[in-house]
Order: C-alpha cells, then sequence, then structure tokens
DNA sequence: GCAATCTCTTTAATCGTTATCATAATCAAA
DNA sequence: TTTGATTATGATAACGATTAAAGAGATTGC
C-alpha cells in the first residue's frame, strides 16, 4: 500500500500538498499541482489508511449497530427474520453517508459500550437493547445514541427512540375487530413490556372505548421459540372457545396459533378470527391470508440512521419519532355482525 | 479517554513497561510492577486506542461480511429473513476470537474491495457476491477470503468455499418422490445458476437414474419476488395439471407457490405435491407443513467464520466444505403408489 | 574486585495522516 | 522601493500505541 509520505517523495513535493489535493483543499494548492496529485493517485489507486487518519483526527467513521441477544437462542433479535431489513435500512444509509458499519450481537450493554469506546465509535444504534439498567453504563458514553423500539422512560430522557405508534396500531386493529361485531376478543404475548406493553394497552384501549371490560382472563400468555411452545399452544387452544377473536402480538405468532388451530380442526375465520402485527411474510402467504397491522421495518432502520447522523451533524432531533402504521385487511377477520 | 503515556507519568514508569504489562509480557517486568499497573489500569478504566494499535501493528481486528445487494430491492440478500441467522453466526463466531465484525451490503465487489483496503481488514467472507468476474477484484487482495454458497469454478481455485452439497439434497428430496410414485415433476426456480443450477442439476439426476426424462418443460420459471411474480405465477399454475409434483429451488417459492394454488382451489397435496429446500419457518407454520430439505444456515456462518480464522492462524484449510443436509417430511407429498 | 549475566526500565523511532505554522514567491498599491 | 496582502508550498509536531535497542542496577562467578 503505497503512503502519502512516499506520494510526496516521488512526485517531489510535501506531504501537506498532497494531503491538501486528497481533502480537495482547492483554494490552497494551484490547479497545476492539483491535476499532477490526481493523476498520480488514481495511478497509484491510493487508498487512505483509516487507522491513520482516524489516530490523527480522533474519530472512527464507524457506527455502531448492538442488536439484544440473549443466551436462549431462540430470544434472539437476530434470528428474527426481518431484522435483517432493518440491518439492511441501517447499513445502506450510513454507507452513503461515508459511514461504516459495525454489528454487534449481545446482551452485555457494558461489554458493547467497552467495545465502542476502544474503537472510537462515532454514534451508536441500539435495538430492543435499552433497559433501565443499561441507561445507567451508555450515559457514561458521550457520543450520540438512538435507540430503536425503547419504551424506556430513563432512556427517552437521554437518548431519541425511533419506534412506531405501537399503541396506535394495536388500537386501530382491535376497533377493526370490534366493527365487525365482535366483543368477546383476548390478546396473545409471551410477555408484557416494552413494545408488547403498548400493543397491549392500545388494544385494552379499545376494548375500554367500546365499552367492552377488559378482563386478565383475556390475556393468552405464549412462551417465546422454545421447547415448551407446543405446550402452550395446546392450552391457548383450550382457551380459545371463549373468544370470537385473537389479537396476536406479532404475526410470527399469529401464524404459529393459525397453524395450531389448524393442526386440531379449528377453522379461521370461520370458528375464530385472527390478527397479527408486523405485517411480514409469513402472513403475507399464509391461507387464509392475515389481515394485520402493517409496519416498515427497514424504515426504522434508515431514520434511526438518519437521525443518527444528524446528530453527528450538530443537528437538533426530537426526542421520539413514530413511523407510521396502517392496517392490512385481508382474510382472517370473520363479520359476525 | 487515559493514555498509555500518562498512565506511565503517573506511575512514574515508562510506556514500554505499561505496555508489556498490557500484553502480558511478563517475563519482561517484576511481579511487583505488574500488580501496581494492573490496579491501575483497572481503576482508571483503560481502554486502548485502537486506531494507534492498528497504526502500529498493522492489522485491524476486523473481518469483513460482504453480502450481494442489487439495486433491484427484491432481490437482495438483505432482504431475505434467513441470512440474520447468517449473520449472526459469523458475528459470534468472530467476537468469541477477538475479532469485530463490518458489514457490507453491496453489488460492487470493487467498492467493497476498496473499503477493505482502506480499513487494513485482516480477512472477507463473501456470501452470494462472487462470480468469475469478482475474482480479478479480488485477487489484488492478499489476504484471506472465504466464499459462501459460491459455484464460480475459478473461485474455487483460490478461495475456501462453504456451502453445502445442494445436489445431494435436492437429489434426496426428488427420489423421495420417485419413492412415493411420483413421475410426473416439475422443477420451480427464478435462474440456473450457482445455488440453483446445483439444486436443479440433483433434481435431473434423481431423475435419470430413475429412468425418467427431463424436458425443459419441466422447468417452471418463476420471476423473482417483484411485481410480475403474481403474473408468472398465473402461468405456473396453469402448466401444474402436467405434473403430479413439484420440486421447488427453496421454501420460500414452496410457500408463494402453495399460497397461489390454494387461491386456485388446486389441492395440495390432493391435487399436487409439493417440496421446498432449506427449512425455515415459512414452510414449517404453513398448513400442510412443508415437506423440505433441511439446511442449518446458522453453521455456514459458523464454519465460515471458523475457517478464516483457522487462515488467519496460518493454518491450512481445505478448498471446499460440505455442510451436511437431510429430509424433512411432513404433509406436502401425496403416496400416489 | 572485576567482569559477566540477569532483570528491569528507558529512550527513541515508527506506523500514515492531519494540522499548525513558517517560508517563499508573486503582485499590487503607496 | 518598500509594504502588505495573497497564494502556493514546505517543515514538522502531533495522534497513541508498539518495539528494538540501549542503559542501569543487582546478582553471580571466579
Amino acid at each position: 500500500m503505497i503512503t502519502i509520505k512516499e506520494i510526496a517523495k516521488q512526485l517531489n513535493m510535501s506531504t501537506t500538498t498532497v494531503s491538501n489535493v486528497i481533502h480537495g483543499k482547492t483554494s490552497e494548492v494551484s490547479d497545476e499541482t492539483i491535476k499532477i496529485v490526481q493523476d498520480f493517485l488514481k495511478k497509484v489507486d491510493y487508498v487512505p489508511n483509516i487507522n491513520a487518519r482516524n489516530l490523527a483526527q480522533n474519530q472512527s467513521k464507524i457506527i455502531g449497530l448492538a442488536l439484544k441477544a440473549r443466551a436462549d437462542k431462540y430470544d434472539n433479535l437476530i434470528m428474527d427474520p426481518f431484522v435483517s431489513e432493518l440491518i439492511g435500512g441501517v447499513e445502506e444509509t450510513i454507507r452513503n453517508a461515508g459511514y461504516f458499519m459495525m454489528l454487534y450481537i449481545s446482551s452485555d450493554i457494558a461489554e458493547i459500550m467497552r467495545h465502542v469506546s476502544t474503537w472510537n465509535v462515532d454514534g451508536l444504534i441500539l435495538f430492543g437493547m435499552l433497559n433501565d439498567d443499561g441507561i445507567r453504563v451508555s450515559e457514561k458514553y458521550k457520543k450520540p445514541i438512538v435507540c430503536i423500539d425503547t419504551y424506556s422512560i430513563e432512556g427517552l430522557k437521554h437518548f431519541t427512540n425511533v419506534g412506531l405508534n405501537d399503541e396506535q396500531g394495536s388500537y386501530d386493529i382491535t376497533n377493526y375487530l370490534i366493527t365487525k361485531g365482535h366483543r368477546k376478543i383476548a390478546f396473545l404475548s409471551d410477555n408484557t413490556t416494552g413494545v408488547d406493553l403498548a400493543r397491549l394497552n392500545g388494544y385494552k384501549m379499545a376494548l375500554k372505548d367500546a365499552g367492552i371490560k377488559y378482563k386478565t382472563s383475556n390475556f393468552l400468555k405464549i412462551r417465546p421459540r422454545d421447547e415448551d411452545i407446543e405446550e402452550s399452544l395446546d392450552e391457548i387452544c383450550k382457551e380459545i372457545h371463549r373468544f370470537t377473536a385473537i389479537v396476536c402480538v406479532s404475526d410470527l405468532y399469529a401464524v404459529t396459533l393459525m397453524a395450531a388451530l389448524e393442526d386440531r380442526n379449528i377453522n379461521v375465520p370461520e370458528d375464530i378470527s385472527v390478527v397479527g402485527f408486523d405485517d411480514n411474510m409469513l402472513g403475507k402467504y399464509h391461507r387464509p391470508a392475515l389481515t394485520t397491522v402493517h409496519q416498515d421495518i427497514k424504515a426504522k432502520g434508515v431514520v434511526a440512521a438518519d437521525t443518527l447522523l444528524k446528530q453527528l451533524a450538530g443537528e437538533k432531533t426530537p426526542n421520539q419519532i413514530q413511523l407510521p402504521t396502517h392496517l392490512v385487511i385481508r382474510d382472517t377477520v370473520r363479520n359476525i355482525k
């Protein structure tokens, strides 16, 4: 690899001049010299040594994307088929801005922060990572952080969050069921924190606005995608007769549930209506096709990256950015009016 | 951020001594000094400046993972839901070995190589990237490269490839159909290169071994996931009556096809049998559940990363590593014997 | 007692860029 | 002709870590 010093020597000029040309400081260099240097740079296929540059400028041009991962491999964001869209959105955006992406998959926010300071990472995107515990660690880190899908109150005070109006989306689809005559509506999820809690609240609010009382027995708890999921599906299917519709916290669970229902000869939507949230392939190719709430997961990545880039450029950004959702009406809801 | 120089000054010793302790060169430093330095390092929470270190050592501890991406967003590896598993496999493996991962999503191999030399990347994993054209560019790059799912003859001469025995997997599932009495078997794919070609060949070979003649009309061409897919599905469904079974090049296409069949009241497996390849969620949650060929996509990433790490350590590795596949018999094949 | 041998520590060069400041050259105005 | 301003170029010190080579003390052997 050829260096600036070597180029300067071969062209009989100083490193400063070469460096100025590289950085387009045209006012400092004569047109003639600029041409000579540029031609030579092209000829020798010069690539800067980024370590030297970053050392001199105390920067890195790296943006970190940290994804939550638990030891339990089935509850691991990277195992979710649709994160790759988000990753793609982030990568594309930051590469267009001249940055690089370093990907961390870990549950240990302290470990990530250590990496991040080692590499002098310019900014960080946290996806699904930030609990109140992580805030303390992240605060030490003086560079911009943007979170995705965080509902931590503490976190929102300190960092920008990009997410959906999960509550509204969930409200809308529950309300859609109600307009179709459903009143006995269950909610299916595997936990009641973060995004899932917001979706649960939207569901509850729609019930309330329709004058339907929410009982805890309306909540169907499914196990995460692990060995016990079959057992919990079995329990859920036994409860099904109490409802005419089920709001699932995600398309994945909606499709999982529908497979289990079909195995037990319970028909969707004739016997029970099912709706999801996310609008991904899983529901799109299912038959009957899943009625669900659409979100643009790639856009989440793009917007988060854009926001971070703005912060790096010194711009102010809002604390909370909510991307829109909309209903996708397909074939899993029966009109029972 | 505290530097070695500053630490040395505060402890009244030289940077060399501090550096030696950091690098565990215990033979060079007295036990007493080691303890003093280590305690101090912990106290001030020292993190090395990686740019300075890499500059001095001419390395980067970065491994690049390059994924093919076309401008056409529907034929883009990162849009494939199941790449994320592979990414996770790579990341986990290299992080455990003290490396970092930089992700490139691009179709321009020259651009990637430029990034890679800028960053002094220690090694590279190419997924779906390497055509004969890319070889020339990659050869200039003197560091280890491991490919995933490459069938380029030229490429295999130069770089290690990690993949499946796609031919065998495809042979096996076609053969399974034959043992169930099928003889009029179509093959569905969107192209005939690389992995898809290998799978096509396996299918053809199984046909041949069973004394069944392959005709070009057996090949059903589906369009990639873009606007025209519906049109091509329509054409395919009209041809369906000529066959009793269809071997799809992937689970994704199998599921896409089955949705289209259902929309036309053609039943699987009563009217036609369908099999896939990959064994992912899509087929698992479909009803009837998809009979398919299993591959471990995360393992691909892990093995590729392991192989690269071995090469970085100076070990020799085989030119070609093929991971096993196996049949997953579910409910989309009818016995017509 | 003196050189030889170990231990441990220090000095200083190096990696490739950037950035500050100084110098040199050119030109115009006073 | 001096002065000042402008433009082009050069010399050199950072940036933070690694590392070869030299130096300083302490210990040993004869």
